[in-house]
DNA sequence: TACCAGGTCTGAC
DNA sequence: GTCAGACATGGT
């Protein structure tokens, strides 16, 4: 096992996971068990510090998972310099938050099953095709579900995903599936964030929101801001915002917070969804 | 029961 | 280009 040790003050563990960008964790002991792809591993705070736990021969892939290398002391100074009152109150309480690096087919399958979804039922899908199709991988003695390849998600029917609870969105991970297999992501990496979210809409089932979502947690594109149904709430109650298209909405945010609309967004999600009313 | 969820697609205008 | 309605499912 090796472990990795750095200060807590900007990377909250149960803030980072609970945000809404990854959907396959789970609490454990002192904090929780991260799946990503084939690998695992054990994250929590303790004593003002992070400590992520994982394989030997992990530690590089985990310590860019975590977006260890990143100053996010800078994101939350440059939020509380922005001059927006809700935002630099969401980037106080959730200034532990990170964007992590996730695997790239686990993000696009994901964030197509979180369309018109709650994340605790997303989750529970996510799960269950992980456990029916995804193999297993090592992590601390035990056995965990590995996310599926494409290749083994594009070799099922549309049946398979009915009836693992997907609805209406079956088709969609599906076609996504054997998009992915039969490499459409190759270059993605290199695009532009623009030309990134058009190839992603590309996809069946991917639109303008499900796009920046991938870019952002998957690419680390953080000029770009996903706008859901939360960010919508907010514009119309905290900005008084009269548009109505969610895509227009999102254009506005990112015109205004440019290259940290991104983080700045994950602040505000965060904010806004576990505000008391 | 009706409404809603980290939305997108389709067809009508 | 804009808009309404449909779309599976399950929790409240």
């Amino acid at each position: 096992m090796e472990k990795i040790i750095v200060s807590g003050e900007y990377f909250n563990v149960a803030d980072t996971l609970n945000c809404g960008q990854v959907f396959r964790y789970e609490p454990h002991k002192k904090g929780f068990l991260v799946h990503s792809g084939e690998k695992s591993c054990y994250a929590y705070n303790e004593n003002g510090c992070a400590v992520v736990e994982c394989e030997t021969g992990d530690a590089e892939y985990f310590h860019r998972y975590f977006d260890l290398d990143a100053d996010y002391a800078a994101y939350v100074k440059a939020a509380e310099g922005s001059g927006v009152k809700i935002l630099q109150n969401a980037a106080a309480v959730g200034k532990g938050i990170r964007i992590l690096n996730q695997n790239a087919e686990e993000t696009v399958i994901s964030f197509i099953v979180s369309q018109n979804n709650r994340i605790p039922r997303i989750r529970a899908i996510l799960n269950r095709l992980s456990e029916d199709c995804g193999g297993k991988h090592a992590f601390g003695g035990e056995r965990y579900p590995s996310f599926p390849s494409a290749e083994t998600l594009a070799a099922r029917d549309k049946s398979y995903f009915s009836a693992a609870g997907l609805g209406y969105r079956d088709e969609y991970v599906l076609s996504a599936a054997k998009a992915l297999s039969s490499g459409a992501a190759a270059g993605w990496a290199k695009l532009s964030s623009v030309d990134l979210k058009s190839c992603l809409c590309n996809l069946k089932g991917v639109g303008d929101k499900v796009a920046a979502c991938i870019a952002l947690f998957a690419f680390h594109r953080f000029d770009v801001f996903p706008a859901d149904t939360w960010m919508v709430k907010l514009y119309k109650e905290d900005f008084g915002g009269t548009e109505k298209d969610a895509k227009k909405i999102a254009a506005y945010f990112a015109g205004l917070f440019g290259k940290n609309a991104g983080i700045f967004q994950q602040y505000m999600f965060h904010y806004k969804r576990n505000k008391k009313e």
